[in-house]
DNA sequence: TATAGAGTTGACAGATCGGTACACATTGGA
DNA sequence: TCCAATGTGTACCGATCTGTCAACTCTATA
């Protein structure tokens, strides 16, 4: 019963950052949207940090599971990699789309101390060992460099997506991808 | 003492508004920091959007004035591109770099029809359409196609430097974009 | 010297910010 | 049935938000 309570809060607050930005969505705002009172808020949390952290925390599960769920259904792990875009051109397209979590909050939180900040930086570290461990797998001899080169092409489309004029910026990065991929694993 | 104290004041809030972020920094805060009375900065500029869209506007020019020297000094064309990605380089290193201006105001303005998000999105337009023209003079067969991966791996390693663990998210970026550039070029 | 334009000051409005005090409701155990 | 603990809602706090206003100073130029 409390637990349910924290985390419909985080579920919905997740939902309502993402739409109208952390700063831009206040607190009173929050207990108007989802029905919980104030005090209940802050019973559970004890700053707007804490839960932002916590969304922050609940995204990176969501995202993660996500992706890596969809691209282990491409099959092998070369054919992962590439896959990684073909889910991203769904995330884009999904009504809603509104930029990567992360790289807002970030935006919204720039010193590179603030807790959000590196929250939002191991979010990004996580998916960078993960895909290392794929590329790897994949028989690329430096699955390291093929991983950053990939992360760079899928930050590169998600920003893109958002604030650019482009048809599909997944596709495109999906293209150069393919080469990086093909570079890395045949001709090593 | 015909200072123009607009100019001034949409220098210094340039400043502030990268480092702080835009709804971070309250209009009074922004007076007390400039010198620059409220009255003043509202007869100036009848909003705190239309400061915003105004600072964008100089960024915009700053940006683009800055990068395409740079790239000019490289000499032809495709050396240019390449080049495109050492000022990055040099752009992350440089004390106080907090990403793009225009990605943290996409951020912090989500929604595509606002103003704000609307500006930042033709700033990323007629990135597109310098490096699609340098990319023609090049020689590229498809320039459009060359331009768009450029400016992924550009976007990328412009997140990934504020927000990741890397070292040299622009040396990546350098290395991929000379695959990209050797294929539309060399292999056409 | 008169005047217009730019800038300043300080107070103020109404809304909203993050956060809290306190009374009320609900519940489980004795 | 009673108590204690826990969860919740109302009303409120001081601070800050964007934006306004009237009264004033300064300065360049006609």
């Amino acid at each position: 019963m409390r637990a349910n309570k924290r985390d419909e809060l985080v579920r919905e607050a997740l939902e309502i950052f993402y739409r109208e930005g952390f700063h831009a969505t206040g607190m009173d705002r929050l207990a108007a949207e989802t029905g919980i009172s104030k005090t209940t808020m802050f019973k559970h949390f004890r700053s707007k940090e804490e839960l932002i952290l916590a969304v922050l925390r609940l995204r990176d599960q969501n995202f993660r599971n996500w992706l890596f769920r969809r691209m282990e259904e491409a099959g092998p792990p070369r054919a992962q990699l590439s896959a990684m875009f073909d889910a991203l051109g769904e995330w884009f397209a999904a009504p809603g789309f509104r930029s990567c979590m992360f790289i807002k909050a970030a935006s919204e939180y720039p010193d590179p101390h603030h807790p959000i900040h590196t929250q939002s930086a191991e979010h990004k570290r996580l998916l960078f060992l993960q895909l290392q461990k794929i590329a790897s797998d994949a028989g690329a001899q430096d699955p390291a460099t093929l991983a950053r080169a990939l992360l760079l092409l899928k930050e590169g489309a998600i920003v893109t997506a958002h604030l650019g004029h482009e048809a599909d910026p997944a596709g495109d990065a999906k293209a150069a991808a393919q080469r990086m991929i093909s570079a890395a694993l045949d001709h090593p």
